[in-house]
DNA sequence: TCTGGGGTCCTAGGACCC
DNA sequence: TCTGGGGTCCTAGGACCC
């Protein structure tokens, strides 16, 4: 039986956009980005070309490249109109990225076929109804579908089928395991180990005073294509950040100031438009030189508000910079995690005097009308509510009545 | 060598609670 | 009162991915 887990991948998703939507684009190198390379078209890779590489680099490389700005809302919408098409071939539809997903077609292989045809099709329907080319890698885990949709690239498909994974994977270069980067990759190659196939070969305890004993692990597993994680639905994203880059550098605590303030706002603007909020506020600093620093607080209860992120951010700010006194600054970056949903409100409670109450969660506030808590206060402490709020979330039907009293 | 910006996951130590 | 184990949360740093 052919296996069900798919993992389609946009090839140069940025670029091909380009090309979709300029069509003297089309044929031609194109570069996305600013001073740096974000994405390259096929056409520009040939020439060596690739992301994250400098635009003055990549011109040298090819001089006849077209760079443009490109527009990541438009990106979002192409990105909506494929994983709508995923969507219709299971409910069981991961999306780790603009351009990437994975699907698990098992349930749906009655309906729609051998998984390898629910695959062209998925190629065919987004070629035609978006304009996009489309990758395909299935097999029988998902670290190994994203393997061989990388081998399928440009506008391909690989199917692993069952049996022949061993075959496929140990030829391969260990940077080719989804988890390998440049620094394991290294160690590895000091180990004088270069393919997956010699990668298994080895012990995992022999791994594990270089890797550590969990990467050692997990690393051995999937050089023989055990891989336990399995497709998820429905995920939403665990955190939300924003980061400036200052070119050659700041010292200034004001001018920074402004900066964390304009991180804080993005921030914020993106938390309330998902209706999220996050309690963990991280901010890293980045010095000269190698080195960064980070520093969090995570807070009593979650917040999406601008002023509350970019005041807790610039003292977060102020104790990375002790660490480094009068050092140049190279990049602010603030990311708010542990988010929680609109579903798990804190409502906030500012009674006449001054005093500020926090009180359950919404849970708790449907159930318990907002009016009896009011009353519940005027009685406890013979005093009126003047003010009410949320920590940055929608309002619901309890705030509405709230509001319509007062 | 640096040039971007948005994420995930893992590790490890310490605090705290039961 | 002391000793100990287990679980969870927080913080900081690092590797990796697109």
């Amino acid at each position: 039986m052919t296996p069900t887990i798919l993992h389609a991948d946009l090839d140069a998703f940025y670029a091909s956009v380009e090309q979709l939507m300029d069509p003297a684009l089309r044929g031609k190198p194109v570069l996305v980005g600013g001073g740096v390379v974000v994405a390259a078209s096929y056409e520009a890779r040939a020439f060596g070309v690739r992301a994250p590489m400098s635009v003055r680099d990549a011109l040298r490389l090819c001089p006849r490249a077209v760079v443009v700005k490109g527009s990541f809302d438009r990106y979002l919408d192409l990105s909506e109109k494929v994983m709508a098409i995923f969507e219709g071939a299971t409910p069981v539809v991961e999306q780790i990225s603009v351009d990437e997903a994975f699907l698990d077609v098992s349930g749906t292989t009655h309906l729609l076929g051998d998984p390898a045809d629910i695959a062209k099709e998925l190629r065919r329907r987004v070629r035609e109804e978006v304009g996009l080319p489309l990758s395909v890698g299935v097999a029988s885990t998902k670290f190994l579908a994203k393997v061989a949709s990388a081998q399928a690239k440009p506008d391909g498909l690989t199917v692993v089928e069952r049996g022949a994974e061993l075959s496929f994977l140990h030829p391969l270069p260990v940077e080719a395991l989804w988890g390998i980067g440049k620094v394991t990759a290294a160690r590895l190659r000091r180990l004088g180990l270069e393919t997956i196939g010699e990668l298994a070969e080895v012990d995992s305890s022999a791994l594990a005073p270089v890797l550590g004993p969990g990467t050692a692990g997990s690393l051995r597993a999937l050089s023989w294509n055990r891989d336990p994680r399995v497709v998820r639905g429905g995920r939403r994203s665990g955190s939300v950040g924003a980061q400036q880059a200052l070119g050659a550098g700041l010292t200034d605590v004001d001018e920074m100031a402004l900066v964390v303030r304009g991180l804080a706002d993005r921030i914020g603007r993106r938390l309330r438009v998902k209706g999220r909020s996050g309690s963990t506020l991280t901010v890293r600093v980045r010095y000269l030189g190698p080195r960064a620093v980070s520093r969090s607080r995570t807070l009593p209860a979650p917040t999406s508000s601008t002023a509350a992120l970019a005041d807790l951010g610039m003292e977060l700010v102020r104790r990375a910079l002790e660490v480094a006194e009068g050092e140049r600054v190279t990049l602010i970056g603030l990311s708010v995690s542990n988010l929680t949903s609109d579903d798990l409100v804190q409502l906030e409670l500012e009674i006449d005097d001054g005093h500020v109450l926090r009180a359950g969660s919404a849970e708790d506030l449907r159930r318990r009308l907002l009016d009896e808590a009011i009353d519940a206060i005027r009685e406890r402490f013979g005093r009126d509510v003047v003010r009410y709020g949320t920590a940055g979330r929608r309002m619901n039907d309890g705030f509405r009545r709230l509001a319509e009293r007062s």
